[in-house]
DNA sequence: TGAGAAGATGGTAACGGTCCCAGTATTTTC
DNA sequence: GAAAATACTGGGACCGTTACCATCTTCTCA
């Protein structure tokens, strides 16, 4: 009988059970030091007996480790982090880690708590898709203290220490805007959220391009192959929306009422892309014979709308692991070098692109 | 200077900084007792300079309370769990709770040593979608162990105290039949992933609906709504696919050839129907002209593929949250009875619904 | 002014493991 | 058969908190 239902057998009881003393009960159970046949059998039964379940808070005080990653995502719900979420899932689950899960939903301050709740649980490594670039004073304090970082999809020059694992959002772009460019496109518009400040250009060309955030990269990637082609960047062709549906949409009639000899259009989100592909829908633009349609990141949807949409995928799947192997390797080599992980995006042509309409 | 770059800063640290002992810094921090104005002062100003952040750890060890649910679903990818999840974490996060993450595959095995890791971690509570409804006896096990389980969307008859919230999957699928029915559709195939063992008809009057999982759930809601109509159910109109687009499309396209007659198909999940979507515009088959289509589980694409896809909208973030509710509620009241939560579907009428072809 | 209550403080025992060290039992070696 | 090497075992310190208790100080009021 145990003493109360609630109490969970501990190693000093199955040791008493066994008739030995905790060390070697401890031995027996984690196989190290050295224990006599006979002692691990009667430590072996005495534990299965009584259910005995070490507690890992207790293991973790003494050795410093939790095997545990924390993850730190604004949006579990969306296509691209629930995707990257599995792949952390996995990979951490097959180097025996588990995993602290918060979402932030693109908030600051919650990322800030987070981060900090997570170091308080003393998680071996922290994997982060950070809400700002900028404003990173809450991670870098992690390397301090010990904790490895890795930073998803999204930079954060400032903290040194951490890997950071993304696509390679510049060249995957081109890639996207080359497609519509050898189909003869040369009037092609951009749905973007990307918010640049004035004198970019100047700064991307001698900077830095992977300090960039996503959306601005996919906007270099977009002039960088315009300009490949000897067409001049024009900001007019760059249609602003928020990170919603129905703003991508309204950007995007907007964008054609002004500049009707736009002949493609490339969206550089899923989510814009819904917006615009609903857009063409809804002012029965025939697609691509009128306007050519492009997105980045393939959906499920994209086979099932006609004409289908022609994307420039990226393994969100991959990111994620990849992002958990540069966290879990940090963990056992503290010391190691930073390391950038890019992956490539891959142009996947379906039927929304096709060759300019005749003028 | 610190001692070592690594060496987190201990409630030693403070109080020997303040002047005080372990004791009074304790209080003063964690704000219990009493402590003098200065004392107080002192202290603050000691953590604050040290940078001071409490070992959960180890106040875990001593509270017995370590302020995380565990929550164990078979695929984070997944549209359903991805959108259960965001509302579990904001459910969580609003009382206080933080998230350790299991992703099954679907796998039994990989579930009992997720439930194992998790209660050796000494989480407060669980939330599982388990995969069997007759294997958990791991489930049934935490119960024991003085850990708080709700059940998510899957129900676990065995698991007596646990709580269960899901959708009233048997209503919400007569609703979508209904409206069928109401249309005029009187052959109505139906797409499903439930395997039924021979008679489990006469076994579902007699018994509890809520002890089946959802798939079986609304293939029952399917049955009792064509019963309440006067029609009788019958066996081939059931098109069992695995839980697969492709799968999908193979039933649904072998469904309307053999069964010519057929005027309508329900859909019992959103990968089902997008595979049924595919396979009507696959045979080039009009809809809702020559065949209905309805599915159940709202999508992003339902409003951008033509027609606009009717289907059974489930709460999906409500889910989540309340089964975050449950378990956090079992845990402050772990006297409290057993609770079935269960929230209702919303019909969505769009374009893929209409009345049957003339004969 | 002195007794008693209330406030403030420090010492110490938990919590449940790991790990080191010293001591004893057993085996090996010449 | 004794010395040396090796296998095995138990005691106890430690990780960083919280919780309890005893003590000391200060305040209140008859």
């Amino acid at each position: 009988m145990s003493r109360s239902p609630l109490h969970a057998a501990t190693i000093v009881d199955v040791a008493l059970r066994a008739g030995v003393s905790k060390s070697t009960a401890a031995r027996a159970l984690a196989g190290y030091g050295s224990v006599s046949g006979k002692a691990r059998q009667r430590v072996e039964d005495a534990a299965r007996e009584l259910d005995y379940q070490p507690n890992s808070l207790a293991r973790s005080m003494i050795t410093g480790q939790t095997n545990t990653v924390g993850v730190v995502i604004p949006d579990i719900s969306s296509h691209f982090f629930a995707n990257a979420l599995r792949g952390i899932s996995t990979a951490a689950r097959e180097a025996g880690y588990e995993l602290l899960l918060s979402s932030t939903d693109g908030d600051l301050g919650l990322e800030r708590r987070a981060v900090d709740l997570l170091a308080a649980k003393r998680v071996d490594a922290i994997i982060v898709a950070p809400v700002s670039t900028e404003d990173t004073a809450h991670l870098e304090k992690l390397a301090e203290q010990g904790i490895a970082v890795a930073l998803l999809d999204r930079p954060a020059p400032e903290v040194k220490r951490a890997s950071y694992v993304s696509v390679d959002h510049v060249g995957a772009s081109s890639m996207a805007v080359n497609h519509l460019l050898d189909l003869g496109h040369r009037q092609i518009g951009i749905v973007t959220e990307a918010v640049m400040p004035p004198g970019w250009q100047e700064a991307v060309d001698s900077g830095d391009a992977l300090s960039l955030r996503p959306s601005a990269a996919r906007l270099v990637g977009y002039r960088n192959a315009l300009r490949g082609a000897g067409i001049r960047f024009r900001d007019e062709y760059v249609a602003h929306s928020a990170y919603s549906k129905s703003s991508a949409r309204a950007a995007t009639e907007r964008l054609l009422r002004q500049y009707p000899e736009i002949t493609a259009i490339y969206c550089t989100d899923s989510e814009l892309s819904a917006g615009s592909f609903a857009a063409l829908q809804d002012l029965e633009i025939s697609c691509p014979d009128s306007i050519s349609l492009i997105g980045f990141d393939d959906q499920d949807w994209a086979t099932l709308v006609r004409p289908r949409l022609t994307v420039v995928e990226q393994p969100n799947y991959q990111l994620g692991r990849a992002s958990a192997e540069e966290a879990i390797g940090a963990i056992t080599d503290p010391g190691g070098a930073r390391r950038n992980r890019t992956l490539s995006g891959r142009l996947i042509v379906r039927d929304s692109t096709g060759r300019p309409r005749a003028r």
